[in-house]
DNA sequence: TGACTATATGAGCATCTGCGCATACGGTCA
DNA sequence: TGACCGTATGCGCAGATGCTCATATAGTCA
């Protein structure tokens, strides 16, 4: 008797609450950056330390808190751990906004998208390091 | 002299604290129980107070963020305020984020969406209260 | 005008969050 | 094994955020 039929309003409020996890994934700059990071192809923590421009720590926690969030998923190589999107849906929920806010902001002035690799996915293969 | 011909990395910056604006108006519960509470019709801010079950003063703060952000709209009628959504595109994605949250969850125990008054667009004229 | 209603806001508090320093953990290689 | 490299984490700090109480503001009505 652990099922109940229908849930209640106070049930509601729970899934209010992952939602709102959920969104807050994506609501901070640095992630943001780290996804974009990773949004090609899977990247290793010092890849994208290099490419977001921020300390090892930071991105470490970072890359944590997406992993709790289901947004990445992680492999270990050795001694290299690669992060990769696990969420195509967040990922294309990113791209989109980021598209709209970019399409936004050039009324004002111009801006190629391409800077913020932001164009539909390419399948590229690992890029030659 | 005021327009660049290109944005540099720095001004993605700009952007991706932009987009993490956006998404941090969605980013938490309350937020999202006030969307729920205004997504068919406007509502006063009364009418919210009751709907979510929290303070008039907590409803007022989150209402005036949700505005600054760019998701609700308001109209003075006399004494009352009345909020509306303002951007479509995030109602839209919420929605959906809803939707699929309450669809994961639902692999454990089943629920029905009508309670979270997420089911498609409904033109639906102002209740009768 | 004054009493009343609806909404917004200042002040203060508790908590959360992002960040960096130092260091621990885990793997590789000689 | 020990030196080294890559990644994760404990600790502490500073700023942001959510909440509440009391009060201000704005509008209505008698």
């Amino acid at each position: 008797m652990k099922r109940k039929p229908v849930r209640s309003a106070g049930e509601a409020d729970e899934v209010f609450a992952v939602v709102a996890a959920y969104f807050a994934v994506l609501a901070e700059p640095m992630r943001l950056k780290i996804m974009r990071a990773v949004c090609e192809d899977e990247r290793s923590v010092g890849e994208i330390v290099e490419a977001v421009g921020a300390t090892q720590t930071n991105v470490s926690r970072h890359l944590a808190l997406m992993l709790r969030g289901g947004a990445v998923a992680r492999r270990k190589v050795g001694n290299h751990v690669y992060y990769r999107v696990a969420d195509p849906t967040m990922m294309e929920l990113c791209r989109d906004v980021c598209m709209r806010i970019v399409a936004r902001m050039d009324e004002d002035e111009p801006m190629r998208a391409e800077l913020l690799h932001l164009t539909p996915r390419r399948t590229r293969a690992r890029r030659a390091a």
